[in-house]
DNA sequence: ATAAGTATGTGCATTATACACATAATGAGG
DNA sequence: CCTCATTATGTGTATAATGCACATACTTAT
């Protein structure tokens, strides 16, 4: 163990601190829930990440979905049956693969997350104050290659059939 | 809305998905009984994010606690208690405030997440593995600026009495 | 053509979760 | 010093989310 290496173990573990910190930050249901009330919208706060992910998944089989948000494809299923019951989202068959019932959004779900993202932008906006734009972008791209690198990470996907 | 703006909505969208990206990917519980399979390590995996943050925050109560994982304090009181069976955490009085049973990380729980750390560290070596030790730490700064910003935002915190 | 594999969905049992409520301790004000 | 509002914690209980076992429909390989 030399010092670069001593010195990377320190970065990593400042770097897993802050990971927390945002992980956390990010989960709190009262997030999503002031965030809802902050567009003036309703909706069980159960199914606002799924309804998030379909919008920017685009037409997406509920497999792929359940591995997104972490669940059970089962629940992820009966989730999607609730969105689809407030005519959020549509179920349509897969164009190439006729088991799948790619889910999309649909009218209604569209305009709910639009006005989710707008004020999701205002608040980030808020967050990056006083962050030169320079910073910022260098701060996105390097999260954008942080992101690829872990969900490329095997440690990351769900196990192998051993 | 002139050009700057403009691009600084593209850089926060861009932001937004590499973000979302970030947090499925540390939220799957597959993650989880990954690390601690591979750590030989064998805990319930409700109580596992609990014992890591227990350890992190050092001696804390269970109301600060039970906001960092976003659930209700009588949730993680009854996590706790769980934990605490197990030999993994102890409860003392609080020192200052005789109300606060503080929850302090115990000798085998320390073990286990020096465990965990050092099979986190090995993963998290091989995420990084081709950037340069600069990028990492212009990266891991910028991480823990925007951990600090976001965890200042009044709309990431509880809804205050109104 | 047959079998193996994959995507989806339903019945059902488990349990995680949060609300209502109770107890103990603190701190402010009279 | 003595209330009283506030805060930290914990228990009983009902609800709802979750995941497993299983079934069906479709695809792909041999």
């Amino acid at each position: 163990m030399n010092v670069q290496n001593t010195h990377i173990s320190v970065l990593l573990r400042d770097l897993h601190r802050s990971l927390i910190e945002i992980v956390s930050a990010m989960n709190r249901p009262q997030r999503d829930e002031a965030l809802l009330r902050e567009a003036g919208l309703s909706l069980d706060r159960a199914l606002f990440p799924v309804l998030v992910l379909v919008e920017r998944l685009g037409p997406i089989g509920v497999v792929d979905l359940a591995d997104r948000v972490g669940r059970d494809h089962t629940t992820v299923s009966r989730q999607i049956s609730r969105l689809e019951s407030l005519s959020l989202v549509t179920r349509q068959v897969g164009t190439h693969d006729r088991r799948v019932r790619e889910v999309v959004i649909a009218p209604a779900g569209k305009r709910m997350t639009d006005r989710i993202d707008a004020t999701r932008e205002r608040r980030a906006r808020a967050v990056f104050d006083n962050w030169s734009t320079d910073e910022l972008a260098t701060f996105v791209g390097l999260m954008h290659r942080f992101a690829d690198a872990l969900t490329d990470d095997p440690g990351t996907k769900a196990a192998e059939p051993a």
